[in-house]
DNA sequence: GTTAGCACTCTAGTCAGATGAGTGCTAACC
DNA sequence: GGTTAGCACTCATCTGACTAGAGTGCTAAC
């Protein structure tokens, strides 16, 4: 348990190394005015705090670096939480008031305005087309044995794939297929559509149609996950600004990590439909590359399910306070906006 | 005029300076198996090529190495052209006998390929949409003041756009117009789908349609050139481990003017429809960022004309011979392919 | 409990000298 | 005349010594 003037100094040495990225000591704590004390009692708190294992030394005759125990204490108890920064809601308000009539479009731009503000990477996950529903499906013949099969989601997202149509199945049984595939299954969540295929037409398919088993196996990959979920990933190079990676080799693992999509996928799936913020320091990123990164995510939902993430990428030094602030008005407003235009 | 044995030495001072990107001195070519000078004769001869310009030196008491104008003679001139080396050959083979029947994936797909096999960076423009035509135009309406305008090519790639539908107008008469523009626009290419849109429909319209004017701006929003090329990147990473961009200054300016869409679009698009190969280096590039990078861009196509571009983009010092060989193969295949599908 | 003072530590920067790769020139060789 | 050996010269890079300065830890005084 730390006392009220460790908080206080943790917090202040938190506050300098992020701003300065150099190792913080005594003096310049001192010197500030919200710390009313010298330098050798800081010292005295500061060699203790290390013993507790929240600050770390880089060599005996160098300032104080928080270490990852410290950024955790830091981000849980001492975060000046101000999630109403006038300058940044200014940015944030116009960018809603923008029309952008498509869920990807926005989605989009919120990666390219969030990186621009706050000079980090900004890694958003698209909207989860697993938790949306049909609205349409289409089958249109490209040639004698390829056709493309077109979803279209509750949320006005399209998806298509290219299937072939294996020889023998006539124009007009396709057509049928199709119209009562729209008919029983519009508004059925993606997630069951496979499903609901065998239990709602299986029966009346088999009665009807000639080539029944070929065309559920046309079915069955038209509808196949390929609604895999989008990664929007913008200002990765902002990574290389931040006088920790302005070595090459750190940075590479970085990069090469952020351009491998599964990995990705994994970081930002909220841990369990949860829809808090969740900051991820160091080595809990459970990646080498990222052990010097902290990740940020929060999550955007329709209907209280979490449709999809939003997340901020920088060095363990980061600026927590903003970030966080931005972050939460951003899903917030985004949720607003998606709860509006489906409700 | 170079005689034929400062063409071997120039030859022989780009071939070891691609592998080695060290300044290359006079002894280490005349202890080359295929120059039998002494380095003073070899010396002699760097000191011509240095005035004519084929070469530079960065001090005066290191090696050469080649100039842009040496680049430029080596590429056009001493390249060994060597379009079918077996390894080579049997990785791009084996990724064309993989199925996969959507265009964009394949590109995609090649792209990755690309990347991996050269350790530079390719940047593929995906077909050109406006050479194609139209097979299948749809307007499905989302709610009362939306629609997804959907635009299915002749390369069998799906476009779609989300279109707001001016209040008062009916669901029957939208799809009136919409089966009118099926069977008078089909096979038209897009790039001239609105003129036609008027000139073929406007009158007809007219008569029958009560909103003329709403809907004709709603199908001119939903067919506007949406139809962005697309870009697809892969191993801008890899720019990273080249030893002259070991400063994250140089390489953060390349990576950015990767991000930037519109110049890379400007960059493809190849000079007037032509198919050949074009190599450009250093400043040939126009862009400040990539003064010390070449780029090599091949075209695929379907019926002669143009489809899109490949390119790989890596540090001036470039395996050329290689790069050359590989892109030469699989813009011919890519062409072969192509022609095979929709032919 | 707090602070001033002081010796101590360690990094980063600077500078001189040594090293060595590579050149340019001249004179000798074939 | 073309080619080559020899040699003085140049210049980047490496090394080691030295210095300045930031910061600490400890002790003793307030």
């Amino acid at each position: 348990m730390l006392t009220e003037r460790q908080r206080m100094i943790l917090n202040a040495i938190v506050d300098d190394y992020i701003t300065s990225a150099e190792p913080v000591g005594s003096r310049s704590i001192s010197k500030r005015g919200d710390v009313g004390y010298s330098p050798a009692t800081i010292r005295n708190e500061m060699a203790d705090l290390e013993d507790l294992g929240y600050l770390e030394q880089p060599h005996t005759s160098a300032g104080r670096i928080p270490s990852h125990k410290g950024y955790r204490y830091y981000v849980d108890h001492l975060v000046p939480w101000n999630s109403a920064e006038s300058a940044e809601m200014g940015t944030i308000r116009e960018f809603f008031a923008e029309k952008l009539n498509a869920t990807e479009q926005v989605i989009q731009h919120a990666a390219m305005i969030l990186s621009n503000m706050t000079n980090y990477t900004s890694i958003l996950l698209g909207p989860e087309v697993f938790h949306t529903s049909l609205r349409h499906f289409q089958l249109l013949p490209l040639d004698d044995n390829t056709a493309v099969a077109i979803i279209v989601t509750s949320t006005g997202q399209v998806e298509n794939k290219t299937v072939s149509i294996p020889p023998g199945i006539s124009l007009s049984e396709m057509e049928k297929v199709v119209n009562l595939l729209n008919s029983k299954l519009v508004n059925v969540p993606l997630y069951k559509l496979k499903s609901q295929l065998y239990s709602e037409l299986g029966e009346e398919m088999q009665r009807h149609i000639s080539h029944y088993e070929e065309l559920m196996k046309v079915l069955d990959t038209a509808l196949e996950s390929d609604h895999e979920q989008r990664i929007y990933l913008s200002g990765a190079t902002n990574m290389l600004t931040q006088p920790e990676f302005k070595d090459v080799d750190k940075v590479k693992n970085i990069l090469d990590l952020l351009e491998e999509t599964p990995t990705l996928l994994k970081m930002l799936t909220p841990a369990s439909g949860g829809t808090g913020m969740q900051v991820r320091i160091g080595m809990e990123n459970k990646h080498e590359a990222f052990a010097n990164c902290s990740l940020i995510t929060a999550t955007y939902s329709l209907d209280g399910k979490a449709l999809g993430s939003i997340g901020i990428l920088g060095p363990t030094r980061m600026e927590y306070a903003r970030v966080m602030g931005i972050l939460g008005i951003l899903s917030r407003d985004l949720t607003a906006m998606l709860a509006h235009w489906y409700k």
